[in-house]
DNA sequence: GGTGAATTCTATAGATCTATAGAATTATTG
DNA sequence: CAATAATTCTATAGATCTATAGAATTCACC
């Protein structure tokens, strides 16, 4: 407990302590994780972790929100704008995407740990998540009034379905760091928006 | 050890448990859940479960058998059937989606927890798994092949796709037992195959 | 350089958890 | 029913792991 709050150096350890945290989680799970190889991953004692983070837990709190702020926050902005339906989509595949590169594993963290948190900071969490998804539902109806998307398409489901594919190239982004994020970013976009079937041409063959 | 291999009783019972340790590892995860955990939804002591499995692990890589072995099943024989792409595609879809109903929790465990595996074990998941992959890339290429998908895709990529999605649903549908399992379905392929884009009809606006 | 605050360390209590050994119980078979 | 085999139980060794207390060290500022 540092007497003085503008300390400079707590807040920059306690940051160091949380991506420490992210990557032992990612790699290993919140079990499986000790909060001493947090600690070693740090460069420092395992008690002295404690001078961060309240419990073992306290640390996954921190990690996921982490992880979920600035993404949640990147959907708003995109909501919030004015591009029509197609560029806020790609936006979203974007931001979803390459949070996993930046944020190194703290949204994965999210993603599958989560859970392991009591009931009370889940529920914040839960919170943001379902703003993400309304938002992008929002964005799928407003596609729809704007006569790009079909009329007949469920906004619910469809949100659903982006971010699960979306959580699913998570995995291998995480795992793969040569892979191109920018045409995973594009293929997945066409992917939403046209599919794979062929398109007929006006002539016929 | 049961003398009698022929036994049956022994081999029942070891299907229990392995459904059992499915059950808590997909709620608590691997490190999360205790080998006294496993042996209490089963119904016996802590102890009397090592009659059953070799170690811990080796109850977790008999989960992530159990969970993969006939989805991979599955695909091979939808892969040698002779229906047409988008029969094959749906298919695929059906089964992926539906195997986290049947099998309970296990190809969920699999997915989430087989990392945790020695290397060797993990070879073995991992060819299923690659298998599963290579199977759905040339469906995808004879869909290329008879006209029905467009010739620029990169199947490697609408493999991960499709498989990502599926496992994002699959987290869902564990979770909630009301989801309609074939509107989803429907919804899935009819997603991957035509986008959600308004198809321009004939008549211009 | 000295002084108090901030940070890190050492050591450990207490609570797990895995795996094993051997006893007790239940089932099977002649 | 007796005897043998299969299954389950009890008890525990040994190895974690979390969290805390208090000592040691480093830092910031006068």
């Amino acid at each position: 407990m540092p007497a003085n709050p503008h300390n400079n150096r707590y807040e920059q350890q306690r940051q160091r302590a949380i991506r420490s945290a992210a990557t032992v989680f990612a790699e290993k799970g919140f079990y499986g994780a000790s909060t001493k190889d947090i600690a070693e991953h740090m460069g420092i004692k395992q008690g002295s972790l404690y001078y961060y983070f309240k419990s073992k837990e306290d640390a996954l709190g921190e990690v996921c929100r982490y992880g979920i702020e600035d993404y949640v926050d990147r959907m708003t902005s995109i909501a919030a704008s004015d591009q029509p339906f197609e560029s806020k989509l790609m936006a979203t595949v974007t931001s979803h995407l390459s949070s996993y590169r930046e944020k190194n594993e703290a949204l994965k963290v999210h993603n599958d740990e989560r859970l392991y948190l009591p009931e009370e900071k889940r529920a914040t969490l839960k919170e943001l998540g379902s703003s993400y998804r309304q938002q992008l539902e929002r964005i799928f109806e407003e596609g729809v009034e704007s006569g790009v998307v079909r009329k007949s398409l469920d906004c619910h489901f469809a949100a659903q379905a982006v971010i699960g594919m979306c959580n699913g190239w998570g995995d291998i982004i995480v795992r793969d760091p040569q892979l191109d994020l920018f045409d995973t970013i594009q293929k997945c976009t066409d992917m939403i928006l046209n599919g794979f079937r062929e398109r007929r041409t006006t002539e016929r063959q």
